[in-house]
RNA sequence: GGGCCGUUAGCUCAGGCGGUAGAGCAGCGGACUUUUAAUCCGUUGGUCACGAGUUCGAUUCUCGUACGGCCCA
């Protein structure tokens, strides 16, 4: 494409620059201070105390704003940390690096040095002795005042993004602290933070579509994992009894507010605990988190206050059917009623279908929407949960439960299946699942069996959506605003 | 996959019942040594997403395509 004018001119001045042999990317400079380091330790200070302060501070960052007045100019440098003001005066810097200056431009990386003081308005200011270019712009950025509002440029130059909204910015500093929390959370339990593979042979551990890959010199089709679990607990059978992970899935589905293809999961895994164990834990771990991250178990999400006390209802998802639905206790006892109910709600029931699938359709169409306070949903049909522990009294179902918060499932557990003759069962289950249609059915996975045959302790898995935890807590609406660089369709340029 | 909406200057947005488009900011020129979206004077900048159709004439109307957003499955 052709350059606008306003390109244009940049590069011709750049051109003029280079022509004066000044360097336009210049990598030897020692910056000492930060914005925010500065405004901590002065901002506070009236100008009598500040002027007794006999220090040069040098930070550096990029140019958002310069208000010029012909002698002097106000400069707003913005690094890491945020804000500070220079004031650059041709006095201060000399004519030569002043008439250099005036070819400064908003969106240029810079460095500043001098004293600091504050103005007539009471703002922190360094009185700029030094200043050196150290990254010259082509580019303009987006508008000061509105800034960049148009998705799409926010996703697909996320650099402008993170410049010119801070908040932002913001967003993923609180990703990063949410991340660190749990990795404290999870060593204090003397939990093992481990790395299993993402190129897998048979896409297992969950009921989705892989991406398939091709590995050429072994010649061997490979598939992204949508999810660490069975090698997490081959580590459990191996005595790693205690196991975490947290890394991408990937599951080759559409685009929504709350469906990137690629996402981050926490699986973790605890053996000699059972899914009761996992839900106090569970409780545990979101109470640390509010208490760092907001101070407070009750947040506010799209306008809707969620309060995280414990303990959590804990209810059996038929309960949460007759509560949430209009359909009855009796129904859900009565395979005929139940496929004639789910055809009234407008549900794709095949003939075939168990019971346990229809419950399930059911579960997800009725209730989830409505589960906005912190519930675990608990006691899962066996149909739908191939690697879960059955219920001692109620063989159908497994000891399983799905956290709900704002009506979305932020976690699924169970206590782990590990009888490998049960296992094999339940694989063959659901290949006949698979031939029948479902293309989300578990694989068999005969090797995995063989892990169990060596006997894998009473355990309890876990696994926690990352990113929908992240919206809970920095109140994002949707799944792209925590994620750096959500998957978009390629755009030609 | 379906429905609805959007795409106009670098950015944020107006506008047009069909006659080649405006503002603010940014840019450029000028004034100004304590500004806070600095101010004041002057000024440049457009394939109106892309392609086809209707028309004397389309940025505007129609159809299609691309990309994005929201809702639904």
């Amino acid at each position: 494409m052709e350059d606008s004018e306003l390109l244009r001119k940049r590069k011709e001045k750049i051109e003029s620059l280079k022509s004066e042999d000044i360097e336009l990317y210049p990598n030897d400079v020692w910056v000492k201070d930060t914005t925010s380091s500065i405004l901590s330790r002065f901002d506070h200070m009236n100008s009598e105390a500040l002027a007794a302060i006999d220090e040069q501070f040098g930070i550096a960052g990029r140019i958002m704003a310069i208000r010029d007045f012909g002698k002097g100019a106000f400069v707003m440098i913005q690094d890491r940390g945020g804000k500070l003001q220079a004031y650059i005066r041709r006095e201060g810097v000399g004519e030569q690096i002043f008439t250099l200056f005036k070819k400064f431009d908003v969106g240029d990386v810079m460095f500043v040095s001098g004293k600091i003081f504050k103005t007539k308005t009471n703002e922190l200011t360094i009185d700029a002795k030094e200043i050196k270019l150290l990254a010259k712009a082509v580019r303009p950025l987006p508008e000061k005042w509105h800034g960049l509002t148009d998705i799409e440029t926010r996703y697909r130059q996320r650099h402008l993004d993170l410049i010119v909204n801070p908040n932002i910015r913001e967003v993923f500093y609180t990703r990063s602290r949410i991340i660190q929390l749990l990795r404290r959370f999870m060593e204090e339990r003397d939990f093992l933070e481990v790395e299993t593979p993402m190129m897998q042979p048979r896409a297992g551990g969950a009921m989705a579509r892989p991406f398939k890959t091709y590995h050429n010199a072994l010649g061997m089709e490979l598939y992204l994992r949508i999810a660490p679990e069975l090698y997490l607990k081959r580590l459990v059978t191996g005595g790693m009894e205690r196991v975490y992970e947290i890394n991408k899935n990937f599951r080759n589905e559409g685009v929504s507010t709350f469906h990137n293809p690629e996402f981050t999961m926490m699986e973790f895994y605890q053996a000699y605990a059972t899914y009761e164990d996992l839900m106090a834990l569970t409780e545990e771990m979101f109470v640390f988190i509010a208490r760092e991250i907001t101070g407070s178990l009750k947040i506010q999400y799209q306008g809707t206050e969620i309060d995280l006390t414990p303990p959590w209802p804990r209810i059996s998802l038929k309960e949460a059917i007759i509560q949430y639905s209009s359909l009855t206790a009796d129904v859900l006892e009565d395979t005929e009623k139940l496929v004639a109910c789910a055809r009234d709600m407008g549900l794709n029931v095949k003939d075939s279908e168990s019971p346990g699938k229809i419950i399930m359709s059911i579960f997800e169409k009725e209730v989830e929407d409505k589960l906005i306070q912190p519930i675990f949903i608990i006691h899962y049909p066996v149909e739908v949960s191939p690697l879960s522990r059955r219920n001692a009294t109620h063989p159908e179902l497994t000891d399983r439960f799905e956290l709900y918060i704002y009506g979305k499932e932020i976690a699924n557990a169970f206590s782990e299946l590990n009888d490998p003759d049960d296992q094999r069962d339940r694989f063959m289950m659901q290949l006949r699942d698979r031939e029948a249609g479902d293309d989300e059915a578990h694989e068999m996975d005969e090797d995995y069996i063989r892990t169990l045959e060596y006997g894998m302790p009473p355990t309890a898995g876990e696994g926690i959506g990352i990113d929908r935890l992240v919206m809970l807590f920095t109140n994002s609406p949707s799944i792209r605003d925590v994620i750096l660089f959500p998957l978009m369709r390629a755009k030609e340029e």
